[in-house]
DNA sequence: ATTCGCGTTTAAAACTTTTAACATCCCTAG
DNA sequence: CTAGGGATGTTAAAAGTTTTAAACGCGAAT
């Protein structure tokens, strides 16, 4: 996993100090700005995971920056302010703000949020990132994938098979369940015809097809996907 | 745009009370509870999109409350406590709540924060939803999509270059564009083949396909879709 | 030993994609 | 206003892929 990039927006040395020091040692690679116009530039050039902003800065507020982050970017933007009624809060919210934290803020609370606030990137990164067999990466979306031949595309069906069989790992799946799934109730062609596509996959995958690792059958049942 | 269920978990009657009157108000689909184990048992049958948790509850505090729900949900959580210390919030975070708001709250940064909890929710449906075009839904995922003629299968390169030709609605598309974008700068079939996808697509989803309103060609150019 | 199920190869069947050919429409030049 | 050229619509068939079936051999289970 990537380290996750945090913007510091903070004109008071001392503070921004305390912040690089701790947010450093949590493992995130950081940017600082200590006005409004340095912020806007930074995020541009750095294009951080999560922005912490303070809110009085000299050239250009918080506010605006936060408004103008806004207009094309919905990375998650942290207040940190000494303004901190709720009116304040709730200004900064409304323009688009993920949290806001008053002055003095607490370190541990702080760290927490920002956590809160990086887990669904986290969590999507997790998704997106593809399926791997052994060191091979498959690509579901673009049909192809890595091989012991090199890249293969790969044709629809054997991209809906596999996606089926990688989904239930460690699972004895039967020949039956996987026409059911794969070629849906209507159409039944032989059960033989998924052999074909495993026979493919092993020679995608398999270091050696006649021992089978990741695609193994169980005799008088169905396959095996072990990851 | 279905409702957004939130699952309201308060004890004290009169804040009950205003929660339901205001969230009900903003739109929201409300089941309450008041004390702990109701929460859990609402919760299961509710599935709420939100929970907002009170924690000092009758029978089970909103602490354990939450960690329970935790321990197989990541439904966004958010804190209403009078226990508003920095420890108080801190321990609350760290059980994988999302949010905590000491009481007494405002009503309106409750509302904003609600919301800033389950916008990536509704982020996440618009993504996931299909797409359509008149009143057809194109599945692309599965490679099919609803037609004046039922339902019908898409194969991958008409998947493809439908996706490609609805990312860009209200422009006009050259041929050499589509060529480069859906079949890559290597291959290049006539720029003739793609007017046969383009009368598949018509013969699909066009009421009228010698009129066509969805895809329109542009005389020397190339196509426009028009959602 | 015989039967049954899977691995494997090969080829036929089905389907997708591309090309070719002709029809039709639209713009423009005469 | 009309003929001609160029561009798109349409159909059908060719070329290319993918999917399925068939056939045979091998090894395990009964």
């Amino acid at each position: 996993m990537k380290k996750q990039k945090i913007l510091i927006v903070e004109d008071e040395e001392n503070i921004l100090e305390t912040l690089q020091l701790n947010l450093d040692l949590e493992g995130y690679a950081l940017e600082t700005a200590v006005d409004g116009e340095e912020a806007l530039s930074k995020f541009k050039s750095f294009q951080p995971d999560l922005v912490l902003l303070d809110v009085m800065l000299p050239k250009k507020s918080g506010y605006d920056v936060c408004r103008e982050i806004r207009t094309y970017s919905n990375v998650p933007i942290l207040f940190l302010s000494a303004k901190g009624t709720t009116q304040d809060r709730i200004f900064g919210l409304k323009l688009g703000a993920n949290d806001y934290l008053p002055k003095p803020f607490d370190l541990e609370e702080l760290l927490l949020r920002i956590q809160i606030l990086l887990a669904p990137l986290q969590e999507q990164e997790k998704e997106t990132s593809n399926f791997k067999i052994g060191d091979f990466e498959v690509d579901f979306k673009n049909f192809k994938t890595d091989s012991r031949s090199g890249e293969v595309g790969l044709t629809k069906k054997e991209c809906e098979l596999l996606k089926y069989i990688v989904s239930r790992p460690n699972e004895v799946i039967s020949r039956n369940e996987i026409l059911d799934h794969v070629w849906g109730e209507e159409k039944y062609p032989t059960s033989r015809t998924i052999d074909n596509f495993i026979l493919n996959f092993r020679k995608y995958f398999e270091d050696n097809p006649k021992q089978p690792k990741y695609f193994q059958s169980i005799r008088g049942v169905g396959y095996k996907f072990t990851p």
